[in-house]
RNA sequence: GCACCCGUAGUGAAAUGGAUAUCACACCAGUCUUCGAAACUGUUAUUCUAGGUUCGAAUCCUAGCGGGUGCACCA
């Protein structure tokens, strides 16, 4: 359709000159307004200063010529042609154009689960690493938003046409880990705290290991004349020479991994792979001191380090004067690692923004050893969720895990669930859904680049622009569809007849001015709506659109009655309301959200 | 100090260089005997400042003011 309308207003400039200044501009735009018509056209205002006369002037002239060719019907499928504000030329399509899009919608091979599929990375692998939390330590609301910014991400990877595979890689040594085992040994000399049986009940154990990395991190504070311990405890970890530290070490990461299994099933991500320090670690250390030959690195102070400022960045540690191998270096292992695992097409990883500096410098790095590798590696950053109190600190205990939160937007949802008679089970199951669609939706309605203010008093909502209200008017739709089934209406699309439905006295479908006409123009805009979130890596437009698709839906709702017996429009409007279920239901797919059947 | 990011109603956000700057919360006034009120209808209020580019600027450029993050052995 847009293909045939460029086309026409390039055959309607005719000067040549103009037309070569016109070539390779998306030239169509689809108007935010939707009495704007359903496509529009700025080339008017573009050409007009060129030949030096008014804007409105020229879109009038070429508006004219436009018309006639839809007077003609050389340009089928186009209702109207006319010129508004500025100097914009508005299109307006035809009720059979608009009815064959709503049929779309829910054709069975195109539409229902399928409808806003796209083929724009076909065959394309493409990998997302993210949430990337660090055992032994907390699970915290910054992974939460890691995670569900990363599922997004990933699932609009897959809804236009890619093989996606999702990689999460976790630091399962460093400083931390030596902190947490320097604290056990505080505790056990102090309080003669002991290491808890594998058979404990699993929060018990990771409470435990949330206490000793505690004490550890909080106790240095005051203690740095113990630098040397917390080092040696670290090095014994890195070349795993103590053998009773390596087992309580393979337990305590063991609880970690199963603890965010338990998380991540909550948030519904499945990882296809799992990558460690402890692997890119060595992959990385080797990659330096090979660079460190060919000059790429160099010594400075018993360390190896990266020289940013010949390419406009910080100059950073890769290898410390303990012959260790830092962050920067672990992620030169890590690049590698990935790529030999799966090669890929893109690659995508998904961190909060205060790294942005440091992996500046180690992807810099990559490049001059891989740069082949590197050129299909992008780093997509996001804010971060901050509490109203300022940055999170694990160290001070200022944290809200992951946990607590789910738990805490699961009771509230619960609470308004009270009056329902619904199985323990089942609400229960429910709640949760619900609890990660208000965190979810908090998170991806906003562009991913902007922290996020987190009060945990005034909490996460459950009304107006949330999460909950999109599930809620999905269920409210199933519901009429439940009546309408009860009732017997066919909701067969082939039964329908758009002929027979705009000769009747009822208000004409697929037209503005019917009062579902808002809703069939929104629509069918899902699938452009998905691919613009895709190219420009923003999850937010998906959470923005639906938003506008269930409000204008609930008003639909709340002013006209779609199961009326006897009513010719009836068969049409319950499909209509089925065509909302499938864009929101789909679109909450896309952010990682699910439909609950009631709530 | 240097680098990067950001300043939009009272609050939190949105806006491919386009049309009357959109949405939610909050405030105030209404709507449940109807297909689910986690909803709907109505009301009030917004682009940090100064220049510039453009037919057209919240958006691009310059300067200033204000905020965030990062800057050598944590990740």
């Amino acid at each position: 359709m847009n293909k045939a309308i460029t086309e026409a207003i390039l055959k309607s400039v005719e000067d040549v000159n103009l037309l070569d200044f016109l070539s390779g501009k998306n030239l169509l735009d689809r108007p935010g307004d939707l009495s704007h018509g359903d496509y529009s056209t700025n080339v008017a205002m573009i050409l007009a200063p060129k030949l030096g006369v008014k804007p409105v002037e020229l879109a009038k002239q070429i508006s004219e010529k436009l018309q006639s060719a839809v007077s003609e019907g050389s340009l089928s499928g186009v209702k109207k042609v006319d010129v508004a504000g500025p100097g914009f030329i508005n299109f307006y399509l035809t009720e059979v154009v608009g009815f064959e899009l709503m049929k779309e919608i829910l054709d069975k091979t195109n539409g229902g689960d399928n409808y806003g599929k796209s083929n724009l990375h076909a065959g394309k692998k493409m990998i997302y690493e993210y949430t990337d939390p660090n055992p032994f330590k907390q699970f915290h609301i910054g992974h939460l938003m890691s995670n569900a910014i990363g599922e997004s991400l990933a699932r609009l990877g897959e809804w236009s046409g890619g093989n996606v595979k999702r990689y999460c890689y976790q630091g399962d040594v460093g400083r931390h880990v030596a902190f947490t085992f320097y604290g056990f040994d505080l505790l056990k000399n102090e309080e003669g705290v002991e290491w808890p049986s594998d058979s404990m009940p699993l929060s018990d154990k990771v409470a435990f290991l949330g206490k000793i990395y505690a004490k550890g991190a909080t106790h240095f504070k005051d203690h740095s004349e113990d630098e040397s311990i917390v080092q040696e405890i670290n090095k014994k970890i890195y070349d795993k020479s103590d053998s009773e530290l390596n087992a309580l070490y393979d337990l305590g990461k063991k609880w970690s991994m199963e603890h965010f299994e338990e998380i991540y099933k909550v948030l519904g991500t499945k990882f296809n792979e799992y990558f460690f320090e402890s692997d890119s670690s060595v992959v990385g250390l080797g990659e330096v001191q090979k660079g460190l030959k060919n000059g790429i690195f160099e010594e400075s102070e018993g360390a190896v380090i990266f020289k940013g400022e010949n390419y406009g960045l910080n100059t950073r540690v890769f290898i410390n004067k303990f012959g260790l191998p830092t962050y920067e270096a672990k992620e030169i292992g890590l690049a590698l690692l990935k790529y030999n695992k799966d090669p890929y097409d893109i690659s995508y990883t998904i961190t909060a923004n205060e790294q942005d500096n440091v992996l500046a410098v180690s992807y810099k790095a990559i490049e001059q050893i891989y740069p082949e590798i590197e050129k299909k590696n992008f780093l997509l950053s996001h804010g971060m969720l901050r509490l109203t109190t300022g940055k999170m600190s694990s160290r001070t205990g200022d944290v809200i895990t992951g946990e607590s939160m789910l738990h805490d937007m699961t009771e509230m949802a619960l609470e308004k669930m009270k009056d329902r008679e619904i199985e323990e089970e089942e609400r229960k199951e429910i709640a949760e859904q619900i609890a990660v669609a208000a965190i979810k939706y908090t998170i991806l309605r906003q562009t991913i680049g902007k922290d996020i203010i987190f009060d945990p008093q005034k909490s996460l909502s459950f009304e107006g622009d949330s999460g909950p209200y999109l599930q809620y008017s999905c269920v409210r739709a199933k519901s009429i569809l439940e009546k309408a089934q009860k009732q017997g209406v066919s909701t067969i699309v082939e039964n329908i007849n758009l002929e027979d439905l705009n000769n009747s006295n009822s208000p004409k479908i697929c037209q503005l001015d019917w009062a579902g006409g808002k809703l069939e123009k929104m629509l069918v805009r899902f699938p452009e709506v998905l691919l613009r979130a895709e190219t420009e890596h923003a999850p937010h437009y998906v959470g923005q659109y639906l938003l506008d698709v269930a409000s204008e839906f609930n008003s639909f709702y709340a002013n006209t009655q779609i199961v009326v017996e006897g009513d010719v429009l009836t068969p049409y409007k319950v499909l209509l309301t089925k065509a909302v279920l499938t864009v929101l239901t789909n679109g909450l797919n896309v952010l990682g959200i699910k439909v609950p059947s009631r709530m």
